[in-house]
DNA sequence: GGTTGTCGAGACTGTTAGTCTTGTCAAGGG
DNA sequence: CCCTTGACAAGACTAACAGTCTCGACAACC
């Protein structure tokens, strides 16, 4: 994404091929520019890069960090799996955290749940169930713990993935005080202790595994949040 | 705890060089270990260990896992720093997790708080608070952190840090269940999942370092896991 | 004195992130 | 048409680091 891409002309073209083999893919492929770039700020000199291998990099990316079984992923597996030279890779993303991170958020969806269903117990509720499934489903789930285990020895990688999961800190925080407000929360609530609760329990079984993160368990949290397990 | 060194020149354990002080993962040095384990098969020949060495390198290790800033703890920086040979390291710990792991834990106080102090509100505020406050004491949080960063690449030591921090979750279990029988719990309280709150919440804060871990949030945990925000 | 096993020291292997080099190829500009 | 510019694949290279191996010395016991 933008956020890690070092270069000021993006072509936003998401519709490439997606070459899903180390296939060459062919390096005269495009591209006649659909559409004059937003700011052509130099007229451009050299061979243009070619998008076909920026996507193929992508894509290898995720292929390995979806497989991976817990062993890091390397910048020459990505490489190699992308047909692709090295520094090719490190032309356009300035560390293999970048690179992997940016192969996550390429594909997942990007939809933060943070739907006003009406009640903040159903809204609590849908946004902590939205969580559990979308961090298991598909590729994502063994891609993000690889991601995690790399950010935990690249600082790098900790910051760029550390404002990747503040855009959904802090849609559930607005979704608190938005009950809040309502009157469905003590106002002396401490919205970021509830954020953590959430958020901790999730990574914690996420990471760990030793307990389930199902429906089930969004609902229990959800009451536990709202109505306490004391009595 | 540690340490008992009885000096090499009265063996009142004839054989079996040392694994039974701090060594819960037994670098096993000889014995090929078909045999009878408990029973010393031989009398112990060749120069005994040195204990000082032992000690060395544990006290290295915590020097560095404490103010390491957040690169890792090398093996090399560790057997210099304790004036030893990295084959010494490596004849009585299986691998640096191992170490570092033990450094950890030899000095920390391994008093788990699981006192009965009447009620379960004040017993759990008594266990997040000391929680809390015991993992940010001293030398321990940089250390703590560092070896969870290590953790998180060396399958070996997380299994080493499931198994320490396990005490401590099961204490946590078992003061809840004794809330639970005393009638202070709801019946069908989740109490896995009250201890995946509080260790989540741990956790999450204490290793982004986002927000506080003290007293104060110690109460509300409490009164959140009890009572409820809602209303 | 002989055997055994530890010691410090450090060479060595294998892996990986990231850089640098080389020869090539595409897109312009003159 | 050639020349400059910069992307490209391939791969050599450097620097760390975990873990192994070897060596000569030394200590404890027979």
């Amino acid at each position: 994404m933008p956020a890690t891409d070092p270069r000021p002309d993006t072509p936003a073209n998401p519709g490439a091929p997606a070459p899903d083999t180390a296939a060459p893919y062919t390096a005269t492929p495009d591209t006649t520019d659909p559409g004059a770039p937003a700011t052509p700020t130099r007229p451009h000199t050299g061979r243009r890069r070619n998008e076909a291998a920026h996507q193929a990099i992508l894509d290898a990316a995720l292929r390995l960090l979806a497989t991976s079984d817990g062993t890091p992923v390397t910048i020459d597996a990505i490489a190699r799996t992308a047909g692709v030279g090295k520094q090719t890779v490190y032309r356009w993303w300035p560390s293999k955290g970048a690179v992997l991170l940016d192969a996550l958020t390429d594909r997942a969806d990007q939809d933060v749940p943070g739907a006003d269903t009406g009640t903040l117990r159903s809204d609590l509720r849908a946004f902590v169930a939205t969580t559990f499934d979308g961090a298991q489903r598909g590729p994502t789930a063994p891609a993000l713990r690889t991601l995690v285990r790399e950010a935990a020895r690249d600082p790098h990688l900790a910051d760029l993935m550390q404002s990747f999961t503040a855009t959904r800190r802090t849609a559930l925080r607005e979704l608190l005080a938005r009950g809040r407000e309502r009157g469905e929360l003590a106002e002396d609530t401490d919205l970021d202790l509830v954020v953590d609760q959430v958020y901790g329990v999730f990574w914690y079984r996420f990471l760990l595994g030793h307990a389930p993160l199902d429906g089930t368990v969004a609902d229990r949290l959800t009451r536990s949040l709202l109505d306490g397990n004391g009595r």
